[in-house]
DNA sequence: CCAAAAGTGTTAGGTTTACACCCATGT
DNA sequence: ACATGGGTGTAAACCTAACACTTTTGG
């Protein structure tokens, strides 16, 4: 293969901002970063991308290297470039953030790399731009979520209406009324009722329903307008 | 500057979709490619991105060099990274598209670069995947425009609510109730009437608007909802 | 005077919001 | 029996879409 003369080439990273839900609030998976320098600061999961990867599987790597998921909604949020963003070489950092059930991962949480889900609120100090990249991210998520029904991703196979509406209200940070919330919801279409309940979070039990997924995949990219007055965020 | 050791250094370009309005139907600058191989054949603007700038810093570069304007409205696109996407050598290529007032670039050209402005429909065969990215744009610039304000950016400084829905027609490949469309948009408040009218597209003449920057500015990140059933699209 | 494009109003249907009470059950 | 959270209905305001006729003027 020729190359292209003189030209420079450049570190490129892949940083993914991962969100779960446990049921009460949204956090972000973290890790303490190993390698010096820095060593031991909150920094997002990343990596550099491979010769011969594209990415999209570089984020799906790293991904599954930390959690050991695949198959997770993930989506490409932008490419971070600022020629000193990386304080110890430039490097281009293209950001993805990924929405995943939390329950559905409760296993080793790879102490080998220090992870931990850390809340939304009250993050600790991140490293170089990651704070940005957070920052993005969650501006995404809100604008992406108040069309689409992405959030149903961050919930496990079953849910109840409320859980749903307990994740809406935490993702833009106000309160939703429920009579008007769950007609919404219900008249998408989406949700298939279950004969159970769960009666974890309240004596008479809330029922649970699961995603349609025919007609999940055929209105993901409808407009939906799940929240009220979208024009307030 | 210490650098990170035996990761892979890899090539970054920007390419920019650039998208102008000449009151019928919407275009494409395109070059004439000027380095083997594949010179002569037809491709999006870029070029690589050099050692001191940030992708966005690159991408104006690159539209002014081709066009001169400055200022112009340009948002990242994506980044695509598949390995074998540049046949010559691997390179990611983070595309920008760009909106301009066609009006106001009259300008030479710059013959040096053989470029010109062609159609969207029958676009002819660009190199590596510059189809897909202008896929991608396009179908960017629709969904961005269904809910937001952008497609101004297309206009001159003044224009007629018919030209105005021109573009919208063409942009959407659809014709609109211009009855609908003219008080959806003048009830945005976004446009102010002048005194004057455009005479060369009807005897009666059609009155000039501009736009209010102030409101313009405010309102851009709101939902507008410019078009009749935007789940069609 | 005619063709061509601009401009304008009304109504019906649908959607969105605001709001309040009853239900089921575990303690 | 009571506290807690789950579930449901209605009416008013608003928004959207469908639809047709009049105006202006250059040729």
């Amino acid at each position: 293969m020729s190359r292209y003369l003189k030209q420079t080439r450049i570190l490129v990273a892949v940083d993914c901002i991962i969100f779960g839900f446990d049921g009460q609030e949204l956090k972000l998976l973290l890790i303490q970063r190993g390698l010096e320098p820095l060593k031991g600061r909150w920094s997002l999961v990343g990596g550099f991308l491979k010769e011969n990867e594209s990415l999209e599987d570089g984020a799906a790597h790293v991904l599954q290297q930390l959690t050991g998921l695949q198959g997770v909604y993930m989506e490409q949020l932008y490419a971070f470039s600022k020629p000193d963003r990386d304080s110890v070489e430039r490097t281009i950092s293209v950001a993805y953030f990924a929405l995943i059930d939390l329950d559905q991962y409760r296993q080793q949480l790879s102490e080998e790399y220090h992870a931990e889900w850390v809340s939304l609120r009250g993050l600790p100090d991140l490293i170089f731009d990651h704070k940005e990249m957070v920052a993005e991210a969650k501006k995404r998520l809100r604008y992406k979520a108040a069309l689409h029904p992405i959030l149903f991703e961050l919930l496990p196979d079953k849910f109840t209406v409320p859980q749903l509406q307990n994740l809406y209200e935490g993702v833009y940070d106000s309160l939703f009324d429920k009579r008007n919330f769950s007609r919404k919801v219900l008249s998408t279409g989406l949700l298939v009722k279950q004969k159970s309940k769960d009666k974890l979070n309240s004596k008479k039990g809330a029922f649970y329903y699961k995603l349609d997924k025919r007609k999940y995949n055929a209105k993901f990219h409808s407009f939906l307008n799940f929240i009220p007055n979208p024009n307030k965020f």
